[in-house]
DNA sequence: GCATATTTCTACTCTTGCGTCAATTACCCA
DNA sequence: TGGGTAATTGACGCAAGAGTAGAAATATGC
């Protein structure tokens, strides 16, 4: 799993390669928090995937707060643009439903190997809690809008949007427990079949 | 939060206090490993709940690694009970996956405030992830057995058994995050309103 | 090929928290 | 009431791992 020559592969100038090199080391680290957990991942455990010095590190980053709370931005990203071009490609809140979720399982597969960092961590610094807590009450926000919005059109049942979004998102999160890229199911296989789940339920 | 005597209040004969001092240890460190995370949570944290020193517990449990089997164990009794209570009392699979469902809701945040360890933690010994790992196949099999028998009686939808479970328990795991015993909804409202979009989905 | 800036390394320090132990207190029964 | 067992404690040893300092290596510009 680890890779042979130090930081992946990279050539460019000094700005672009620092930044790719501080890329690579959180992705790194979503990678190897998600599989040990946060706690029991030391700041060796990642050097080592990086065949880096621990040292080598802290030249990118301030310390272990900071890589976590860089790990859990990452994990927001992929969430916000699912949501933005979900509402920008619908049409209606239904729709736009249908696709923040088919969107976010295709990603979260795709891109980040199943899930990233969403849980929110004692171990963090009151800013960084804050700045997070702050993006994912903006995204739940729009999503139980968006349900809202599709209840009031007569396109969904009118269900609780809170409960709801817990529900569909308590799932889509537990994705990384089970979801492996050499599976037997494509993304988009399995976006499917949870959508469908979600929309039209198991009843025959 | 904390107690005020130690260990509550209990009285009885001396192996029976034994015992259930030990069960009150194990519960604290569920609630405790529950809301700072088993890494982050110190034994000396769990002590202080009990207002009783650290060493204190060491009288009733081996080391940390034995207390968190303690709590997985507590959790997959919860979900075995439920499995178990739903086989006797459904007549149909269809309603015996039903009960299944709505039970272990219902015992998760009735008994348990919202739920217990489920997560496989990589910090456990290889002879506890063993039995842990084999209790939680056991629960999937039977489980997977039931999805499996109400599509054969064409009582739900022909989907997947494996994802079904995954995402139903994904969603079901996730309650804790967002339970809480003094919010606006009772247990069985809870898992009436869950049960309902597993069963029949959100669309109108 | 020399001077400078950037990057990485080795070898530490220091904190945190698990687990232990000898000493002490509570409890029970004769 | 005293002797023995059960339960609890404060003080400590020890290991793991975060973070650091300064040297060493590497790249860049002239």
């Amino acid at each position: 799993m680890a890779m042979t020559n130090k930081w992946g592969d990279t050539q460019i100038t000094r700005e672009e390669l620092h930044n790719r090199k501080r890329r690579a080391l959180v992705t790194a680290a979503a990678k190897i928090f998600r599989e040990k957990g946060i706690q029991d991942a030391s700041m060796d455990d990642i050097a080592a995937d990086l065949n880096v010095s621990k040292a080598a590190i802290y030249y990118y980053v301030k310390n272990k707060q900071e890589l976590i709370f860089l790990c859990h931005n990452l994990a927001f990203d992929v969430g916000d643009e699912a949501l933005a071009e979900a509402v920008r490609t619908g049409t209606t809140d239904r729709e736009r439903l249908e696709l923040t979720i088919r969107l976010y399982i295709e990603k979260l597969t795709s891109e980040l190997g199943g899930g990233g960092l969403m849980t929110t961590d004692a171990a963090m610094t009151p800013e960084h809690l804050e700045i997070i807590t702050a993006r994912r009450r903006k995204w739940d926000k729009e999503f139980r809008e968006l349900v809202q919005g599709a209840i009031d059109a007569n396109d969904i049942k009118p269900v609780d949007p809170k409960l709801t979004e817990f529900f569909v998102m308590g799932a889509i999160r537990s994705l990384h427990r089970w979801y492996s890229p050499e599976g037997p199911k494509a993304p988009h296989e399995i976006a499917d079949e949870l959508v469908q789940m979600i929309f039209k339920g198991i009843d025959a």
